[in-house]
DNA sequence: GTTTATTGACAGTAATACTATTAAAATCGT
DNA sequence: ACGATTTTAATAGTATTACTGTCAATAAAC
């Protein structure tokens, strides 16, 4: 798979930005920078004004592509699940139904590799914002109105997705959807574990993670 | 299982407070009022303003038993762990290994019955705050220096606890306490996409998601 | 009854999260 | 190439947040 952000780009609800970011250079160096950023600093340091400084430009102009910083977090999340479904899709599609659990799993444990996107954006680092900084962005007191407006539909849409293929292994068993987010979460929880709170887990490797995770549906679903 | 706290009182980490809140009258009613407050408007509208003013006391007098509302978070949940450790160890003392892991996910899936505690404190509303705030107490760019003074002990040892049972009762599983974390945290999560993001789950009730849960490492383990 | 701890009242600061206005620069259609 | 329009930069300003500091009033402890 390479560079398909050639041909195909992500559709994102454009309720989630003011000003669509990929139809101005700002906007794209907006993307790209606040990625960096927001890795870097961390999401609660991360302001506007200074990421208007390191671009050199000012906070009147980012607040033309984005209301808030919550608002662009959830447009960078919802680019991130985007690019995976498309992934799952493009991965999964001529798999034989007992191999696509562990692709799906090998997908959501494996970061996006850099050639799936054009230059300047680093998906290893949105990848690390999508795990540390996403659970943010719905457990807050807004979460209905905004499931309401489609904020969430990329990760609802990516997990429905992995639920249906549980769904089809063993249609008999009860909760293929709640095992599906469990699945995409804890591989978020345990990367983030490993990382700095490795008493919680044992699975330190991606190897093992992926191992720990297949063997987690294949066995549940029987 | 009636109001230990009588006899027993969590032990809490005194880095995480400047004063300890039980030493006084206004701490006891900072805890109270602050879980109300919390779970009411969300930690992120949530200011030692508002507290004071309701409390009608001042700011200043806040600040003296916390740090700052990140540090008031941390010792809210720590105390939910703590109680929550007390009472897997009270619940499952003396019942068979077999009957453990059962036990334990009902202990984690439902809330803390009001009697355990004296009067104000409301556990129902404490629970909301630990499934819907505690991720970002741990999910910031603090973790390992906050880890390292051991802010979430209460939580990795918990989650210990529940891993050890799992290991006593399949010792060749190689990933008890990633289960084990796997099942905490997405309790939690279950939880809220039941009520906010249902698409995300099946397990509904909480009748439903302590089946799931209890399965899930039933299977998983053998 | 005096020391000591605790709280209340008040003032003040730096940073954050915005909004508004206007001018300059780039781009776009014809 | 021209004016029209869009986009950005520069600047200013506001309300709120997240604190810190000082000092007096009060309550509790010895």
């Amino acid at each position: 798979m390479h560079s398909f952000l050639h041909s195909v780009r992500p559709n994102i609800n454009p309720k989630v930005y003011s000003k669509d970011p990929f139809s101005s250079e700002l906007g794209k160096k907006i993307i790209a920078e606040s990625i960096v950023m927001i890795d870097e600093v961390g999401l609660e340091s991360f302001t506007f004004k200074k990421l208007a400084n390191r671009l050199e430009t000012t906070e009147s102009s980012l607040y033309r592509y984005f209301e808030n910083k919550h608002k662009l977090l959830i447009y960078l999340t919802s680019w991130y699940w985007a690019l995976m479904e498309y992934r799952l899709l493009y991965t999964t599609a001529n798999l034989p139904i007992h191999e696509k659990i562990h692709a799906s799993v090998k997908i959501i444990c494996t970061p996006l590799s850099e050639e799936m996107i054009e230059g300047e954006v680093s998906l290893q680092k949105l990848l690390n914002i999508v795990i540390a900084e996403s659970p943010k962005a719905f457990l807050t007191k807004d979460v209905d109105s905004e499931n309401k407006e489609g904020y969430f539909t990329g990760f609802k849409r990516f997990s429905g997705l992995l639920g249906d293929i549980i769904k089809i292994v063993n249609p008999n068993y009860e909760y293929p959807y709640s095992l599906a987010s469990v699945v995409i979460e804890s591989a978020h929880y345990q990367r983030f574990y490993a990382a700095h709170l490795p008493k919680l887990c044992d699975a330190r490797q991606e190897s093992q993670l992926i191992q720990f995770l297949t063997d987690l549906i294949n066995k549940t679903i029987q």
